[in-house]
RNA sequence: GGCAGCGUAGCUCAGUGGUAGAGCAGGGGAAUCAUAAUCCCUUGGUCGGGGGUUCAAAUCCCUCCGCUGCUACCA
């Protein structure tokens, strides 16, 4: 419904030149699981990805494959774009910053921020490296053979010098530390937060950005020999898909702007935490709310590399482990923010023990027993006891905690929370042992029934934004449509009615069981 | 080098002044509804070393050792 609370949220726009991996994937996933999150809480969710298709590195790789940059781009772009369909992304619009919106829309500000007075023509002279499309300081770098200069990277550089328009960033670095000072929230974790200060409190410098060596990009307006520096260019597409430059009333920019969450990895945090405010408030434009810097997998204890050739492919995950599985072991195994190992057997642990013994054993085992003594249909339950009251309680009460820690980003609190609950249901099947209530008080076994096909559709409520298609299914089996299964239908109100029929019972968690030699 | 942070049970970590905790792993037992899953009990740490403040320190201060992050334009 149209003036209803708004939730926009973003990933980085992902560098074609990259083959997508599983960072991107984590990337991506985080936010899938807050905008699912947030839809089922009433919000009206924007959820943007995308690709960064300019720069250098993109002309010069274009040129080596032998075709033009579009072509190039259209054809490499499409592997981020099959990464949403294979881990199943919820993102309502991909933006390439190739389009023709993008562009009015990085033109528009930058006209915005000359005529500010943010941007001036200077010159930018240095060492330059290609292959880093970076430059150097001159103590950077080391002497190679036949005396060319050497970059930290490895990568030769040249000295470039050219013209170049600079961004007046020295003067935004008091109004960006207060800025941090009134929002406590906008930079996370707080130790990246605590980073990102001591970075604007040693000084800014202006920041370059045209170039004019190479022609991939989009060109500065009135000046075509320059075309933007790639982040001015990058950045801009979190308003580009709001419509920007066209903020009236009632447009998609007045309804999402500012974002509630830039996500990115903690490598390009500056750029979100202090460029990218800056660029913005030059413009007289509001800043986003948040940016969450998250942390890197290493996988099975060493740093993921393709000189280690360790690199891993979202598809080779979801394909060995299962797509839910995965996306669960990839928001619970670490403390969200921080770094994080991927490992085969901490997966193997985790689906085993918490999804499938934990969750889908508990689902199997109160689901078939209602197949098979309460004829198929959600029985009739006689007044609660204390402990049915104190297990609805706790599943009544998920709600608020897991939504207290999706505010924060703690995905592993959040599934920690509702893994409470799994475990207190399981403690509470062998504490009633309807299995012996069965020949001495079956009507009392049909409460306790009842009582755990209660706490397990909330269970499955609120694993959906985590686990869509498995808590789809769990859902399925206790006969809730779709349109039951929103956060409005937790709680009593929303309770399962005595007399559903409901479908057989089928496993949705297997163990993951070690292929053996043969 | 400078600034910041971390070092707690075999593993991953929580705990920031008042009798050392969780999950997993290990050991013992119960149950048999269920994906041989579940439940109960339990072994295990002089909280990196040393010094100090305090009636009391994993928790505050000093110092040493080890590790990590940031220090300008790479998810």
């Amino acid at each position: 419904m149209a003036g209803s609370k708004t939730y926009y949220l973003t990933t980085p726009i992902y560098y074609v030149n990259d083959v997508p991996h599983i960072g991107h994937a984590y990337t991506t996933l985080a936010c899938d699981a807050l905008a699912r999150f947030m839809r089922l809480d009433g919000y009206e969710v924007k959820f943007l990805t995308g690709t960064d298709e300019h720069g250098q590195k993109v002309e010069k790789s274009a040129q080596a494959a032998g075709v033009a940059p579009q072509a190039f781009t259209d054809r490499v772009s499409q592997n981020f774009r099959d990464l949403v369909r294979v881990m199943n992304f919820s993102n309502d619009d991909f933006i390439r910053t190739t389009e023709p919106r993008h562009v009015e829309a990085v033109q528009a500000l930058w006209t915005r921020l000359l005529e500010n007075g943010a941007i001036y023509l200077g010159a930018y002279a240095g060492w330059y490296s290609v292959r880093d499309e970076a430059f150097y300081g001159e103590d950077e770098l080391t002497d190679g053979p036949d005396g060319r200069k050497i970059a930290p990277t490895g990568a030769e550089c040249e000295w470039v010098e050219e013209p170049s328009y600079f961004f007046r960033l020295s003067a935004w670095q008091d109004r960006l530390l207060a800025h941090y000072e009134a929002h406590p929230d906008f930079i996370l974790p707080p130790g990246r937060r605590n980073e990102v200060i001591s970075f604007v409190k040693s000084g800014l410098k202006d920041l370059s950005i045209s170039r004019t060596a190479f022609s991939w990009g989009i060109p500065v307006p009135g000046d075509d020999k320059h075309i933007m520096y790639v982040w001015l260019d990058a950045l801009t597409n979190y308003i580009t898909a709001v419509g920007y430059p066209n903020t009236a009333e009632g447009s998609d920019y007045a309804r999402y702007w500012p974002a509630d969450l830039h996500m990115v990895g903690k490598d390009i945090l500056r750029f979100h935490a202090v460029y990218w405010p800056a660029f913005l408030m030059a413009a007289g434009l509001e800043p986003p709310r948040r940016v969450f810097a998250h942390g890197w997998w290493t996988i099975e204890g060493q740093k993921m590399s393709k000189s280690l050739g360790n690199v891993i492919a979202p598809e080779s995950l979801v394909t060995t482990y299962g797509l839910d599985q995965t996306r669960y072991f990839l928001l619970r195994e670490v403390a969200f923010g921080k770094d994080g190992d991927f490992s085969h057997a901490a997966m193997v642990q985790r689906i085993n023990s918490e999804l499938a013994n934990g969750y889908g054993n508990l689902v199997q085992r109160s689901l078939s027993m209602i197949g098979k003594n309460c004829g198929g249909a959600v029985p009739e339950p006689q007044p609660f006891t204390a402990a049915d009251e104190t297990l609805l309680a706790a599943a009544h009460g998920l709600l608020g905690a897991v939504r207290a820690e999706m505010r924060e980003q703690a995905f592993h609190r959040a599934l920690d929370a509702i893994w409470r609950v799994v475990d207190d249901a399981n403690r509470y099947i062998d504490e009633q042992a309807p299995w012996a209530l069965k020949k001495t008080d079956p009507a009392r076994m049909g409460t306790v029934l009842y009582v755990l096909a209660e706490t397990i559709r909330h269970l499955a409520i609120m694993t959906q934004p985590v686990m869509p298609e498995s808590s789809a299914r769990i859902l399925d089996q206790l006969g809730q449509g779709a349109d039951a299964r929103g956060f409005d239908r937790l709680g009593p109100a929303g309770a399962l009615k005595p007399g559903t029929p409901l479908p057989a019972p089928q496993g949705v968690f297997p163990r993951y069981v070690e292929e053996t030699k043969s």
